[in-house]
DNA sequence: GATTCTTCTTGAACAATGTTCATTTTCGTA
DNA sequence: TACGAAAATGAACATTGTTCAAGAAGAATC
């Protein structure tokens, strides 16, 4: 992305562009701020009437949105800040806010674990579905075949439930 | 990093510069390859005695690398070439080597899964601790606390372990 | 309607950085 | 020493983020 471009496509002046967003942080974040509602929208709609199948339902939203928005996600993990400046509290919160989403669904199949417990292992599972799909869509990097990957994400949150002792059945 | 600073650091021209990496992708390249060597020399020294330690210590060596040189890390795995040039072969099976080391005691562990399945379930695997470290790094996402991360990821090697059989005294 | 003040918009100019290439320097060889 | 090949140089250029004085547009007052 660049300012000039953004300027000829808005149909305004370079400066008009700095105006509205500072500067190209600004821009950036700008955007990064409706990838994360688009895809906390996206993980909202995910049915919540049965947990586990919320669990699966929410994996394959993300990789569904990442399929579909590869760059606007990389742009969203990888932007770095100018000059050390802090990142947007607002986004990190909604980023976390997004990340927590298996948390309701975990906490109901594991009613028994220690609340900030499944607080953690629910941001962790979202991690590590993160990195599984973000490194298996790499054109480059193909860790997990593409054309694997929804069902071999099924097949690891499955397996990771059933370590953590959810039976299939529940 | 900057070509002007790089002349100036190694005390030469801009131009030698150029004249020993070609473009600004070359010298990066030349970063990033040196930082998959050590990577992998520092997973290969990882104790293969028994499987289910080497998993563990896998993890821990990638969390290690990850701490003290999170910056390599990241041009490794965020860097895009300019104007749409393929992504080096060489460097992709480096990285790809390097991910296939949980292979070998995953392998020890499922001696009866189809070895092909155990292939993909160990770069999943890795890329899962892959995500969960890189997340769990960034100042800004605390998906999993730092200071917790190290036994966490040893927690999550157990719990997906567990999902795929493998019984915790083996 | 004219005048004045405020606000917004503009794009030329600047700064930083990757890139090129004619010139210069270095060095081996006759 | 003289010549030619190879390497090194850094000034100049292209791209892109950024600034800001000047101008345009609008609001307010008389």
């Amino acid at each position: 992305m660049k300012v000039r471009d953004v300027a000829e496509a808005a149909g305004c002046s370079i400066g008009s562009v700095y105006n509205e967003f500072g500067d190209f942080d600004g821009l950036i974040l700008t955007v990064n701020r409706e990838t994360v509602q688009a895809l906390t929208e996206r993980l909202k709609a995910v049915p919540a009437d049965d947990p586990l199948r919320q669990l699966h339902g929410l994996a394959d939203a993300y990789l569904g949105f990442a399929t579909e928005h590869a760059n606007l996600l990389r742009s969203l993990f990888e932007h770095r800040m100018e000059d050390d400046r802090p990142f947007p509290e607002d986004i990190l919160a909604m980023v976390m806010d997004a990340f927590a989403l298996m948390h309701a669904p975990l906490v109901r199949l594991l009613p028994d674990r220690d609340p900030g417990d499944v607080a953690v292992l629910s941001r962790m599972m979202f991690s590590a579905v993160h990195g599984i799909i973000s490194l298996g869509l790499e054109e480059r990097m193909v860790a997990v075949p593409p054309e694997q990957l929804r069902e071999r994400l099924a097949q690891f949150v499955d397996t990771h439930l059933a370590g953590l002792g959810v039976t299939r059945s529940a």
